[in-house]
DNA sequence: TATCTGTATATGTATGTACATTTATTGTTT
DNA sequence: AAACAATAAATGTACATACATATACAGATA
């Protein structure tokens, strides 16, 4: 959809401001897309994607500042977010041996099946391959990575 | 910045994945550097959006609802952001004669001048521009574009 | 060993957000 | 005109987020 629609202003003071607000426009579009999805699981995206993260890890458990690390929101409470998923028995928690400060976080079965029946659902990249092709994926990743600098 | 160090992950499953990542992860990059900025001015990123939105319609007040449809982030709530910042004192708020359910706001001296300096600072433009060609910016738009479909 | 500095995580608090519901008013139908 | 649905805005609520601070422990230094 058109920036002039979905902001109802009928232009821009240039292509670098079009640019600019359509990247927070896309994400938020985005993001309530993937919110509206995880809706009947119980889970909010950050939760999914710290799941996510603890899945790519597979049987190692890692810490909450590795987790946060590797999180797309820095900013998002990591060790709020891992005492919910705890609550719902998604992960487990262990008191770190060697650094008692530390507590290791690992996905269990519960997880992963939650996981599982989520990513059936979900399938973003699926269809984003529909609207754009590979090449243009490529293109977007390689302008946002110049703009982050 | 690249999304493997961003992420601290070595590989992604496709090109789409990647550049759906790159999306979130830029537009929170892009969010917080604003929400930085203008912190020493007190108000929030979305109430700047709302004070730009009246700007564009000078001297005519328009009304919550028009303010929603124009807004970045479709979901916050345009009526306690009106509220914060006529409690600032950066905007009226006129009862609408014609329909009394509906209310007009309009941004005032004050609100003008907070945006003017703001403005000074802000330079979100320049700095895309430095980074980017104007080439780029628009390959970006139509690509975010044609995801939103 | 006592103290100091740094690090990992947790918590308090204010604010923001999502979404459902409520209130006030308008326009429409019978 | 009475009853109804439709709309504009406000409000209640549960939850999320940003940021500062606290707590607990580790490692280094005197």
């Amino acid at each position: 959809m058109r920036l002039e629609e979905e902001l109802k202003q009928d232009k821009f003071h240039s292509a670098f401001q079009k640019a600019f607000l359509n990247v927070l426009v896309t994400s938020n579009w985005l993001e309530s897309d993937t919110a509206q999805k995880l809706k009947p699981f119980g889970i909010s995206s950050q939760q999914y994607n710290v799941l996510r993260i603890l899945k790519g890890q597979g049987e190692k458990a890692i810490s909450v500042n590795d987790i946060m690390s590797r999180m797309i929101d820095k900013m998002s409470n990591a060790s709020r977010l891992v005492e919910k998923l705890r609550k719902k028995e998604l992960i487990e928690r262990v008191i770190c041996e060697h650094d008692r400060r530390q507590v290791d976080v690992r996905i269990n079965a519960k997880g992963l099946i939650l996981l599982k029946s989520v990513d059936e659902e979900m399938n973003n990249i699926g269809e984003m391959s529909a609207k754009i092709t590979g090449k243009e994926a490529q293109m977007l990743s390689e302008i946002l990575e110049k703009i982050r600098g």
